[in-house]
DNA sequence: GTTCTAGAAC
DNA sequence: GTTCTAGAAC
């Protein structure tokens, strides 16, 4: 069999396979039929997409490059899109490749130049510039002659408004290959790889250089390694589509091929799996491509960790999910598991064979859930998770590799939406348009489910009781289908309005929505009804678990220059002549901050022994907490009255640098010179710094503070406290903020975390 | 050249 | 937590 036959175009048969150059990872070069290309240089002023354009064209391999650029398309000065869209099209038209050098950030504004290269049938890709803020601010700021003017002191502006609405790029927005350049170095080796494309080269399609996940491998010898353990279908799933089968066997025909020339014909034998890649990278493209249908891809909830019996399990997924289709358009449900020989997908294959249903619309799929589009050619847009109550990532299975695969994002974002799930509940949450999983795989939302638990190891377990457990299983794919409608409802609705599909993929579409969905009388009806169900202590040893660990977390040893909130807390009266100590009573020590990072900034320093910081801190504490509290309270009002233009906050730092448990209580202004460093800022500013009324309801109900122990949100970008701008260096951030008028963040607003004089008349009133 | 950061030592 | 300082960034 000719593996070239079927329409893709034949490669001169003198020509080698394998590229001359390789310049990192994606660079995976082949010679064909010479497409154009249009590359859309997506970053923001300062990102350097005129010095790549002019880099690539000045060391081009012979291929002709026009460059279109917004700012000089206007006689050397600013023009406008139209224009560039036109000078676009006519280089194409010459037979040129082009860079389209303007900053693109938003999908919209980009939509145009993607289309472009339809008409030429060039391929289109997207070179992503995304390094860090302060860095572009910082080019822009410093740089003189821009042609479009954007330098000075407007250009941190300029940065930040246009970050705040950035969209990375995604495959399907029409790209056939986008690279993301995160540093210089990233930079460089895309300057190479594009300098090195010869006018009869093309550069393998899919996303590349993403630094949070592997770049996805779609070289040669991926496939050849694919090739060699004969496990096409295993990795690329059993819904097995003519076409694949067809690839499949080509696969083996080749391989016998490969074995029986002993592999002197090593170099033919690559051409043609690559022309087989192609082709299966087609068949792919035909699975993926029904997206008139909107894709929930879930796994079976409760059958792994949780013991749940598959048999019966099989059942309530049939059910469940033959109903939904039945009463639903336009929406599909893919079971998922990793392995062919998974027991649960052949129950229910067979128990769906004997239901009348549409099973285009609900069917079985061997594979990994967070890897189905780049993996499997499956596009789904919504995609479950079998969660943990609390809601966090780890554990292993599905859960873990769903929050792993989607990075910080996906947490940050389900905290937004909900604290816990209780079993046979669900919540829906937006997936960040920076999480990887969005942008590589395309799902635009996660949601997490929690089923009946039969596993007497984990938390509320129903010991055996199936009439239960299957009530409860039910319900919770019912809620899962019914989020997943909702979503699918508004995904079609938007499938043609293109400027609402990107707010719902940037989480615009509020996390509150799926939050009053979840607390609504239904899901709370539920809950009652589980409780009364006489579910077990098993959550409450998972808290002392979480105890425990924070309690290890703090049994770290303290240096003797962190020792001396310890000594003034235990041994007050020796320094009560100070200055600093504002305050002395049995429960805690109020101290001015010896190098406070405010104008006002005090600490109230717990007395009890042995509590160490917050890790330490148990339900047993709340008292004493409410003590800190109010005494900080105290002390902020009465720097108020002195000052009615400051702001406070009060709360704990995550992870203390002082041994012994204390509050801070600081103003909002950061006007001090000992605020020297990013990691003072950011201990004050990010989510390292814990509001104490934050503190003091978590241990209320969960017996202990979540602490997020991440040393990454110390080191985090420099950005403004109020209107989150970001600047390059901390004079620059300080200059900033004594200007900066912009209101607080509204969540700071909320339970009263931002004391001011009017708040404070608010509460005496 | 100066400014600024980040890591080591305390 | 701070101070000191090498060296990166400008």
């Amino acid at each position: 069999m000719d593996p070239g036959e079927g329409g893709s175009p034949a490669a001169p048969s003198t020509s080698i396979a394998a590229p001359a150059f390789r310049a990192g990872p994606g660079a995976d070069t082949r010679e064909d039929a010479g497409k154009q290309v249009v590359v859309i240089l997506v970053g923001p002023p300062g990102s350097g997409k005129s010095t790549f354009a002019e880099a690539v064209m000045a060391a081009a391999a012979g291929r002709p490059w026009a460059r279109v650029c917004q700012d000089t398309i206007g006689k050397g000065k600013a023009g406008t899109k139209i224009q560039c869209l036109k000078a676009a099209a006519d280089a194409l038209k010459e037979g040129k490749s082009v860079f389209i050098d303007r900053c693109n950030l938003e999908r919209e504004q980009r939509s145009d130049f993607v289309k472009l290269g339809c008409t030429v049938q060039a391929d289109v890709h997207a070179v992503f510039l995304d390094l860090p803020a302060k860095v572009c601010i910082s080019r822009s700021v410093s740089r003189t002659s821009h042609e479009g003017n954007v330098q000075g002191g407007m250009a941190a502006m300029v940065v930040n408004r246009m970050l705040k609405n950035k969209q990375a790029p995604l495959l399907t927005e029409g790209f056939s290959r986008i690279t993301f350049c995160t540093d210089d170095d990233d930079i460089k080796k895309a300057v190479d790889m594009y300098s090195a494309l010869g006018p009869s080269h093309s550069l393998a399609s899919g996303v590349f250089g993403q630094k949070s996940k592997g770049p996805v491998q779609t070289g040669i010898m991926k496939f050849l390694k694919k090739a060699d353990t004969s496990s096409v279908n295993k990795s690329s799933g059993t819904m097995v589509t003519s076409s694949e089968r067809k690839t499949g066997q080509q696969n083996t025909t080749l391989k016998q091929e490969n074995l029986e020339a002993g592999g002197a014909c090593s170099m033919q034998v690559e051409k043609k799996l690559d022309n087989l890649k192609e082709k299966e990278e087609q068949s792919k493209e035909r699975v993926s491509s029904d997206t008139s249908l909107c894709t929930l891809a879930f796994p079976s909830i409760s059958t792994a960790d949780f013991q749940f019996d598959l048999e019966k399990a099989s059942e309530v997924i049939v059910d469940a999910a033959t109903d939904f289709v039945q009463k639903h358009d336009n929406v599909r449900l893919v079971l998922v598991d990793l392995s062919q020989k998974s027991r649960i997908l052949s129950l229910v294959k067979d128990k769906a064979a004997k239901k009348s249903f549409d099973s285009s619309r609900f069917f079985t799929f061997v594979g990994d859930i967070t890897q189905l589009h780049s993996k499997g050619g499956l596009q789904c847009n919504v995609i479950a998770n079998a969660a943990n109550w609390r809601l966090k990532p780890g554990g292993g299975g599905v859960n873990a590799a769903i929050f792993n695969a989607a990075g910080e994002a996906l947490q940050h974002a389900t905290k937004e939406c909900a604290d816990t799930l209780r079993p046979g509940n669900s919540v829906a949450v937006p997936v960040p348009s920076t999480s990887p999983l969005h942008q590589q795989e395309g799902v635009t939302h996660v949601i997490h489910v929690l089923g009946p638990n039969m596993n007497p190891m984990r938390p509320d377990c129903l010991k055996n009781d199936y009439t239960k457990g299957c009530k409860v299983l039910h319900e919770a794919y019912n809620s899962l289908f019914e989020n997943f409608a909702t979503i699918a409802q508004s995904y079609t609705g938007k499938q043609n309005d293109e400027t609402s599909s990107r707010k719902s993929a940037s989480g615009v579409i509020s996390p509150n929505d799926s939050k009053t969905k979840r607390e609504g009388s239904d899901d709370s009806e539920r809950t009652k009804k589980y409780n009364s169900m006489g579910s077990s202590d098993a959550p409450n040893q998972a808290r002392e678990e979480d105890n425990k660990k924070n309690a290890a977390v703090t049994n770290k040893t303290w240096g003797s220059w962190a020792q001396s909130l310890y000594e003034v807390a235990m041994h007050p009266e020796k320094y009560k002549n100070a200055d600093s100590i504002l305050e002395i009573s049995d429960e805690f020590v109020v101290l001015k901050d010896l190098y406070p990072k405010a104008k006002r900034h005090v600490l109230v320093i717990s007395r009890t022994d042995g509590l160490d910081s917050l890790a330490d801190v148990k339900k047993a504490h709340l008292p004493l907490l409410r003590s800190l509290h109010s005494a900080g309270l105290k002390w902020a009002h009465k720097f108020l009255e002195e000052d009615a233009s400051l702001k406070f906050r009060l709360g704990y730092h995550s992870v203390p640098s002082m041994r012994q448990l204390h509050l801070h209580v600081i103003s909002q202004d950061f006007n001090s010179p000992s605020l020297k460093n990013k990691k003072h800022w950011n201990s004050f500013t990010s989510a390292f710094f814990l509001d104490s009324v934050d503190v003091m309801d978590e241990v209320d109900q969960h017996g202990s503070a979540t602490i997020n122990p991440d040393e990454k949100l110390l080191a985090m970008e420099l950005r403004c406290h109020r209107c989150r701008s970001a600047h390059p260096n901390i004079p620059k951030l300080k200059s900033h903020i004594a200007a900066c008028k912009s209101p607080f963040p509204s969540h700071l607003l909320k339970k009263d975390k931002l004391l001011s004089a009017s708040t404070m008349r608010a509460g005496c009133s």
